[in-house]
DNA sequence: GATGAATGAGCATTCATTCAT
DNA sequence: AATGAATGAATGCTCATTCAT
């Protein structure tokens, strides 16, 4: 039943009806309402389980060999997978989502994983210093939702990514450090 | 009416009710389908006429001295001012607009008048060669989205769009460009 | 279409729903909500309306000639209709309906108006001394509620209507008082 | 599992899920099934409990000395403990509950036994004479419901209960009973 | 016999749209 | 042309009842 959630929140976003839903998963409306006492709770357990993957990419990610490259890719996968889903993309502008409760744990997860990611590239020169994790995480966020415009082109949405990802690098203050001598 | 319907697609989102833009405009929800056929005729209308403005600005721009200044300057302006409104981020998010219809016409000159800029910027050295009028339009409807999450934190929008518009100027791919020697 | 209501609820009580009393009224179900934003706010309309007919009963009857007569006039009709209605029973006995509101006001106006009728057949010797407004209410509202068992026998009612007034007028205690000699 | 349903009409009246009976019982709601056909059974089922304690009750009553304090005892008890208890009210207000069934036997002995202790009062002279059984058991449960009013304000309920049973006990038109000289 | 997951009809409420006045 | 009352389909949620295990 998750996993129906999940298809129909991904498809159709947070309006998708519990009917629809309850339909897909092949079940009546009552067995949702069963597991997940409201339908605001069911959208949060599908958005924590994407959270959780995400988190679980990012560490994997952290004993990467290279650090700058650790966090571009983990950036490119999921700005990617977000242009395919609508409902992170209404979990992050909806204002009907609480991130109260279990949801805020595992956002928390994700902010300390993919800052210790960005921590590590910063000190491997490989990304401007002067930005924190909000700063990357509202930027990782805003490409997400844009690329929901363009959903499909994936050639479109790297070269998206290459330009925000070359910002993160550092733009023309940072010539100088890519070019120390 | 027009004006009514503004404010209150700008404060709501398309999920205000119509009768609520009937009441702020003093007209009879009768009214406002003698001119729109449809809400969503109507929403599209508000973009329309806010589309439109940023048509204008661009192409006061087009003549500024500075190319790069001149996008950068759009940029910011649009970001800035499509921050604090809720309407454009529905269209931009929200697959539930049709951009058919007299919306692609004006659509259609925001890219061309952006794209000037775009070209100009870029044949003055100030922005990567390698991204067309496609690739900008998502990246900015990326950093205007970025400034609806944390409403009110300017600084924070500021160093937002400060990555990604570095981004543009061109990262590491881009240094060859601006090192031509 | 407060008629109506008036009709379904008192046929049906607060159980009757919303959809039945739209169909009574020969409207949509919206055309409901139209006038009242709640299902609970129609109920109050119809309760109010019919505590405002009581309240105005119970000032006619205060300047009746015999005091008594009027007390126990104004009882036997609020109790034979009560044993009719089962809007007002529901009201009495559900906690479902708040009694805040402009339902206060005119509860407070029917507390009074008794109150009045009540002090003056005390007065009269019609009526016991040891009780006040409150034992009175509490009587009227329980027999009101017991002859919801057998609508329709009026003589039955009326039976025991005798029997509480005469409680009132006083039991052993009050022969003292009605042979003072 | 009786008990527990006893327990959680008492508490919340008809209104209670059958899925709360079953979890107060420990129980699945298939199980309830098994030993009632339908919740309305069940609920039928635990008045039948209740009344079949007053049956016992009157039937001890029948022997004592007083025959009219045996009656007045009676009632006071049934009020006090019902005066705490929903389901009766619900029972007693409600037309939901069908009488048919098993409940009309225990209820016609509830009545004869009532009767039993109606009429030795009557002969003691302890009670009026114009009224019989079917009057007496409206004016308990009005009784009865008085008590539902005002929970715990027990002072009041005594003032009450003794207002009706003075009308009881007779009027004025009981005076030349109990004054047969 | 017991369980409890599943069912699905029913209800209050919202809102885009229509139309008589 | 304007009004705003009326419509009715749609939606989230509840709960009595059933049935496979």
């Amino acid at each position: 039943m998750l996993k129906a959630a999940q298809d129909a929140f991904a498809a159709e976003g947070l309006a998708v009806p519990l009917d629809e839903i309850a339909r897909r998963a092949g079940v009546g409306a009552g067995t949702v309402y069963r597991h997940f006492p409201t339908k605001e709770a069911l959208f949060e357990a599908v958005i924590l389980s994407r959270v959780q993957e995400y988190v679980g990419a990012a560490r994997e990610l952290i004993t990467d060999q290279d650090p700058g490259e650790a966090l571009f890719t983990f950036i490119q996968r999921m700005i990617h997978e977000g242009g395919m889903k609508k409902d992170l993309a209404d979990a992050l502008t909806g204002a009907g989502v609480d991130v109260t409760g279990a949801l805020s744990g595992v956002t928390s997860e994700l902010n300390d994983s993919i800052e210790a990611l960005l921590t590590r590239a910063q000190a491997a020169g490989a990304v401007r210093g002067d930005i924190g994790i909000t700063e990357l995480m509202t930027i990782i966020a805003s490409a997400f939702l844009a690329n929901r415009a363009h959903v499909g082109d994936i050639e479109l949405h790297q070269r998206v990514v290459a330009v925000i990802l070359d910002g993160l690098r550092g733009g023309p203050a940072g010539i100088d450090k890519v070019l120390p001598g």
